[in-house]
DNA sequence: TATAGCTTTGCAACCGGTTGCAAAAAGTTA
DNA sequence: TAACTTTTTGCAACCGGTTGCAAAGCTATA
């Protein structure tokens, strides 16, 4: 069916380390020789076959790239970024949905198979159990949004979630917000904790308020928008919210607005992410931003050293948030 | 490094068909040679390599997933759906993703070294060229979200974007709307095109007025927006407008919002889509729904398909749209 | 127990490439 | 032109699997 090596080798009249030699760059092949092969490869229309090569080179540029984010409007963008930063350097991503019907056991096993050179687990709800999986197989990976530690087991590139809980409440501060509360995303995601921890660090330190504390289903609009609709209905709001994460803070805008309150009149808001959506004219939701290019740039640098260097003691990399000022919250005062 | 199917046959005392057999279904092996091997295998923690395999089986399980809509919210749903799908099958995406840097002619390529099973070229935007050229090197392929053609030369799932029009027309004229217009999407999309004749001739059809016929820059908020201001300033704007996309909508709405007027009570709208974000309270979109699940279902099971059976003529599947009726339109009068 | 028929097993060739090694060719130097 | 280097080339083995074929093993029948 498909032109192999062979058949270019015997058009162009060589042997078919010849031919091999002319594809694989580095190798020496004379002028007149490569001149004869690729001319023979053009005429029938020859491409190497990858998978093939990769056999013996032991390379097959395929980057599994993991996630179960899917759901979260962020990961348009992630992906995007992702991909193109991938396909920018050779690489190729496969990708792997995980869900309850698709385990992350069975996805390394499946990884394995296809002899992935490297994993991107791009996720900030994903245990590192699933990124150390892969670490112990041998696989390079690298845990992508994946929470800080001083002694990773494995390469995180992230934000610095306490830092950004520490921004939310100098900045509640700062605009005179007196009675603050904190709407996280799922309690056990280690995100929202590290953000809290931050944000109540923060308030303990310069002398504010001790915040409401709640937590969301997931991070999701409609269970941004329960909770609030919950605490709307059953306590006195607080005067301001951070919340976990944006799709999360338009939720909660959302069920404000129509309980006949007014944001930032009202009840102030400030998110998480800094996703696309969230500067559109209609949301205009005061943010913290994460620099998504930055560290889905940095993770790929990672991963790709990883494949060339031999394997390094885990690194943690924190990439500074920055507060992004639009009309959720009110004016200094 | 890895554990390979010798160290198993040598570990088992037995030849390397014998491991290969109990690792391929169908083939014949005894019991206790199959005990033996598997004992083993799990010993060493062997699993068979898919791509060594693929080369004399000739098959990757690998689907190339071909986009360049990376930025328009649907293709989260879109993205989450097809890989669920393709996981469900055994079937592995290769994702690509199209942009200036990034051709189709390489895409190609790239997939036909990565000797993918099929291709899936996801999109309302591509031009039909590009699953062409995947049928002519031989690769089976299916336009998803493409244009319907009686006589198409790719297999395409889609929906009847002229019936979507049509919808569109009864509905505006069935609450009474007596100005209307279309406020496309990117003029030379085909997708906007054939929306807009089925509702020019539904229109016609009925006796209802000529509409007003813009187009936006793309499908995307920024987009709807900014056309949607430049009518406002410009013209006398009409009472209703049938927009090329959801997100398009969005900025059109939030245009119409910003310049003091109402929707629905002094504008109405519609959109086509039904994405996720179109049901949130804060939006409320009223548009109509393209059947995702049933197209990206469809879409896998015609690809799965295809690689069974031999070549067959191309054949183009339209399925139906539906109005999903929320607050941007009045009500009946 | 001999024979026929079926199942199981191993051998060896193959899938489409790469690569170490040695022979052949080309280039240098004296 | 001879002797010595350096470059180019082909051979053959290998990467990790699969599979047609024939020999070996087993069961059933007479």
């Amino acid at each position: 069916m498909a032109i192999t090596l062979n058949d270019v080798a015997q058009r162009a009249g060589v042997s078919r380390s010849a031919v091999s030699r002319t594809f694989t760059d580095g190798a020496s092949v004379s002028k007149v020789m490569r001149q004869k092969v690729e001319d023979a490869a053009i005429e029938l229309g020859y491409t190497p076959n990858f998978l093939a090569r990769s056999l013996t080179t032991r390379s097959t540029k395929l980057i599994g790239l993991v996630s179960d984010n899917f759901h979260n409007p962020i990961f348009l963008e992630v992906f995007d970024q992702f991909t193109r930063g991938l396909q920018d350097r050779g690489l190729r991503p496969l990708l792997v949905n995980l869900s309850e019907t698709y385990q992350a056991s069975s996805s390394l096993r499946m990884l394995q198979q296809y002899s992935v050179d490297g994993v991107i687990v791009a996720s900030s709800t994903l245990p590192p159990e699933v990124s150390e999986a892969f670490r112990s197989a041998g696989i390079p990976v690298v845990n992508s949004f994946g929470r800080f530690s001083l002694t990773p087991k494995v390469d995180v590139v992230g934000i610095d979630d306490e830092a950004c809980g520490q921004i939310a409440a100098e900045t509640l501060l700062a605009r005179g917000y007196k009675r603050l509360a904190f709407l996280g995303g799922p309690e056990p995601a280690t995100s929202t904790q590290s953000r809290l921890r931050g944000f109540l660090a923060e308030l303990q330190r310069s002398g504010g308020p001790t915040p409401d504390i709640t937590f969301a289903e997931a991070y999701s609009f409609e269970a941004g928008r329960a909770e609030m609709q919950r605490l709307l209905r059953e306590t006195t709001p607080a005067e301001a919210y951070f919340c976990g994460d944006d799709v999360l803070s338009i939720g909660a805008l959302s069920a404000i607005r129509d309980h006949g309150l007014r944001v930032p009149e009202d009840i102030g808001l400030i998110g998480v992410n800094d996703m696309q959506m969230s500067g559109w004219q209609n949301i205009n939701l005061t943010t913290i931003a994460q620099p998504f290019a930055e560290i889905i740039q940095t993770s790929i640098d990672v991963i790709v050293d990883m494949l060339h260097a031999p394997k390094q003691p885990a690194q943690a990399r924190r990439l500074p948030c920055r507060l992004v000022e639009r009309g959720t919250l009110r004016a200094r005062p």
